[in-house]
DNA sequence: GATGAATGAGGGTTCATTCAT
DNA sequence: GATGAATGAACCCTCATTCAT
């Protein structure tokens, strides 16, 4: 279902060799963006030579799309961990925003996102997509039609759509908690501190998403 | 408030000369992202030398700034236009969607800033940030707080959180009709055909930002 | 008398793997020219370890000139099989031709000669030339004075001298079938057609050479 | 009628610079071989810098076709001299011989496109021949057709077969005088001391070529 | 002897910026 | 002020060769 980016070789090598250039190629990804990220560079703080890189991985490119799929792999256990609890569906949802707050700050994954949709990459960033959003896309649907299905959620909205708002949000959220420009987002919106008010942040957005969501009483 | 990024000289060119300039511009960033741009390429398209465009700006960044702050403006303008309408709140935010799908469609200044979050220009980032955001935070929280006040949006939300939630998912809302990456996003979540269906598009968002916002009947 | 460039490791491989190597080789190296023929390519494509190839060679340059003197002892066979043939010495001039004609269309071994003389393979070149030269200038040389002998041939020309322009007739003419840029030169000299009118060739080189060469009646 | 291979920025800058370039990079080429042929190292020993060679010529290609055709231009002067002398046809052929002794030896020219022919640059190669080759040909059928008008030359020889096989004689002796290769080749056919025995050569040259084309007493 | 993963120097090309005119 | 030719550091990728297994 997922296209590997990488050439066969890379999965023959040890996996401790594997682990090292993928977290060192996420740093630098993350850190410098697609452009300027230097290959040479990767090689050398990941002990191997460029050469054996360039068995590993066809390009550049091969290589960043391999630490993208890295770290989709991550993110889609969170999410499944979640998912699995045996929460009330809304209640799933703050254990997201928690989990949100927990693990985006400085995370190289979540800024590595960041830095996709950047038109730069338009074919790259295409193709990520499908692979990206197919995670929290499934299991997000999923957990509107069980709420729906459970009369947690309201059944006059469409799934994909309120599947689609919530990412939005947490999106939103992830990248507020990691990239810098969002930081500053945060700020502007809701105030200098609100980075550290993250039980605030987390009632007033559970309280929003929890009324759009739920089926109104009348 | 907002700090200028060109040089006093680029103010003293003729209107048509510095219209050209910030429209090739913004073109090119928006569809090489900052770094793949060419500033000599700008310069020729322009119809400027380089020479030229380095005494209006000291570096290609500086340039950047310029076209991200004029683009702000506009978009400042259309947000301005419809907080200015005497429709009811909740009407407005409708008005909103409505506008973000008549210009954001291959919008270059949408893309543009779908550019911006990417690290590898975290300083740069950072400092669009607060000019960029300011205009819309400031419109989105004065909406809120008129809601409040006229009992058209509940009292207990937060108006800087929610007005960030809001601008989450109208930010969200514009990338998605803007950027490949997010179109296609759009489409894993809402189906191939969602850029295609405008009103229901609308009256989902309309749905959830709603019931969101507005005060709980009980 | 002529010196091996292979290591002795080669001549104990089957003739089957040493056949395949040497025609992977020749392949490569005449579509591509010394420099952009990849050794690890040839290695995998005669199905053989590069590790193996530099057992059986020292370097790039010793599968080259292995290569070469492989084709050399073919071209010999062919001008010996002319040579040793009953018929008066200027037919055999024009079975040379025609052996040309048949033999160097797409020649690989051909294409592979026309790249020696660049320089960018100096000493190589050398190397190669009096194994290469050798064989036929022994056979024109023998030629010529067997015609001088029997008084078909003038006897007032330099044998190595009149050996020489026939070499340089037919090595062009070689060319002439084989390589893209002497293909072209060919068809600006004798138009566009000329490559399709192998009698007519014959005919006038034939002409031409008989003339140069045979004793002046008068 | 001849395509050019530079940028027209190469022809505003001063002719000093510009020979300059073309010197430095005829000797590269012809010593290096195309591949060989270092870019950076050219620019360095011409005294301008990369980025500038590259607003000269958009690739290395174009530089080594821009090189090729001013040699060729070189040679056609020569050429057009002999021609345009009064001398009688057969004569005309001996003062090129002699040229060619004259000007071949270590001429980087000549060993520019001994090179050429390599197969690694085929297309590149085919691009070439046009031009290189339109210039001896018109002014070799020139010459022979002249010849048959005046009775000199026999009229039943090919105007254009006789022009090839004079050009493929004069062209295998200017390699021979030129690249290594050649050189060794022409002493394995004529003696170790032939490349010191120019009058001896173009005696048996003439000798050789008047008689292919020399009207037949009868 | 055979393997093939690993090496790393090397080079064509780009482009932000400068500065002499 | 305007020009645009000149600069040169920087980077992706290739491939002949080695050597541990």
């Amino acid at each position: 279902m997922e296209h590997l980016h990488c050439k066969p070789t890379f999965l023959n090598i040890s996996a401790q060799k594997r682990e090292k250039i993928l977290s060192v190629a996420t740093r630098e990804f993350s850190e410098n963006g697609f452009e300027n990220t230097n290959i040479n560079l990767i090689a050398k703080k990941a002990g191997v030579s460029v050469g054996s890189l360039y068995k590993y991985f066809d390009t550049k490119r091969e290589l960043f799309l391999t630490v993208v799929q890295a770290g989709i792999r991550q993110l889609e256990q969170t999410l499944e961990f979640v998912y699995q609890s045996d929460e009330p569906i809304l209640a799933k949802l703050e254990s997201v925003i928690r989990s949100i707050q927990r693990t985006s700050r400085d995370s190289e994954l979540i800024r590595l996102y960041g830095g996709i949709s950047a038109q730069e990459n338009a074919d790259l960033a295409r193709e990520i997509a499908r692979d990206m959003e197919g995670v929290s896309a499934r299991i997000y649907k999923e957990l509107i039609r069980q709420g729906q299905a459970q009369g947690e959620i309201r059944p006059d909205i469409d799934a994909g759509m309120a599947a689609f708002m919530l990412d939005n949000i947490f999106m939103s959220l992830q990248f507020s908690y990691a990239c810098e420009y969002y930081e500053e987002r945060f700020r502007v919106y809701a105030g200098e501190d609100i980075l550290d008010r993250d039980d605030f942040v987390v009632g007033q957005i559970v309280k929003f998403v929890k009324s759009a969501l739920q089926r109104q009483e009348e």
